[in-house]
DNA sequence: TCAATTTATATGCACTTGCATAGAAACCAA
DNA sequence: TTGGTTTCTATGCAAGTGCATATAAATTGA
């Protein structure tokens, strides 16, 4: 094989640190305020943000990367607390449409204060808006072609 | 509360994004070889790089990102495979050292050919060194200040 | 010197995730 | 049409993780 140069190593090894560090840090914070974790503002988001305020499960799933079956269960879990329904998918048995409730509209309204400052305090505050651009322009190029 | 600003919240957004598939795609790889998880390497390569290939739990722990409790488990599922052997510490009974035995190197050194490609080609390559360069140096400013 | 505090590791129990596979509906090709 | 394939979602069971707390040793400070 190629061997990875220090280089790509040492980029590699730090975005996995920052990323852990970074959403453990977010992650405590949502849990001190009494909130669920982030993969549940994640969903409850992109749903609200699909047209009507719906999505199907494959959508969502595309859109944060959560496996097939692991988000099928969130999806029960935050079905029982009462944050999306499941409701029929039109001209398609298979599919189905999940839809945000107005309690899970209100619970990512609750959430975003203290998400928005966690990002900051954790992650922002950190970078500086020029190089969160610098940021966003390198991390593109690992999203992108996401086949292969 | 201050919201983070549309540049932010992007790079935030990206930084999770590509963090989940790159290592997504790089587990896949581990596994379809028929190898264990990325903790289990991350673990294999602290320990080999210790003093004399040992550590302590604490220091695998700091070094690594590890929960306490979930690194004790691990520890403990990778010694019944005969990869790492736990050891007293001299001189404080209350730590001990994590010691990589011949499997455990052995087996890292199996990996890391499978793992180094995937890392080349689920991200070095999409960067190049220039980028893997600016990369780094920006996520250093994240890792930076762990407190607060 | 010894009680209180801190540090290091482990563990019971509940919850979450991963793996393999199921089941059902839609699509496709002859 | 219809049999085979693909797509979408769910699920039993095993493995891993999170939370709270336990245990034990070391350190601190009065």
């Amino acid at each position: 094989m190629q061997e990875p140069s220090a280089a790509v190593i040492k980029a590699w090894g730090r975005l996995i640190r920052a990323e852990r560090m970074v959403v453990a840090r977010i992650e405590a914070e949502l849990k001190s305020a009494g909130f669920p974790s982030l993969h549940w503002y994640d969903v409850l988001l992109e749903v609200k943000r699909g047209p009507g305020g719906r999505l199907t499960p494959r959508e969502i799933e595309e859109a944060v990367l959560f496996e097939q079956y692991n988000l099928s269960r969130l999806l029960d879990r935050m079905e029982a607390e009462g944050l999306v329904r499941r409701i029929p998918f039109p001209g398609d048995k298979r599919r189905q449409l999940v839809e945000i409730t107005e309690e899970g509209r209100a619970l990512q309204e609750r959430m975003w204060p203290v998400y928005g400052a966690a990002i900051n305090r954790f992650f922002g505050d950190k970078l500086g808006e020029k190089e969160a651009g610098q940021l966003s322009a390198l991390l593109l190029r690992l999203l992108q072609s996401e086949n292969t």
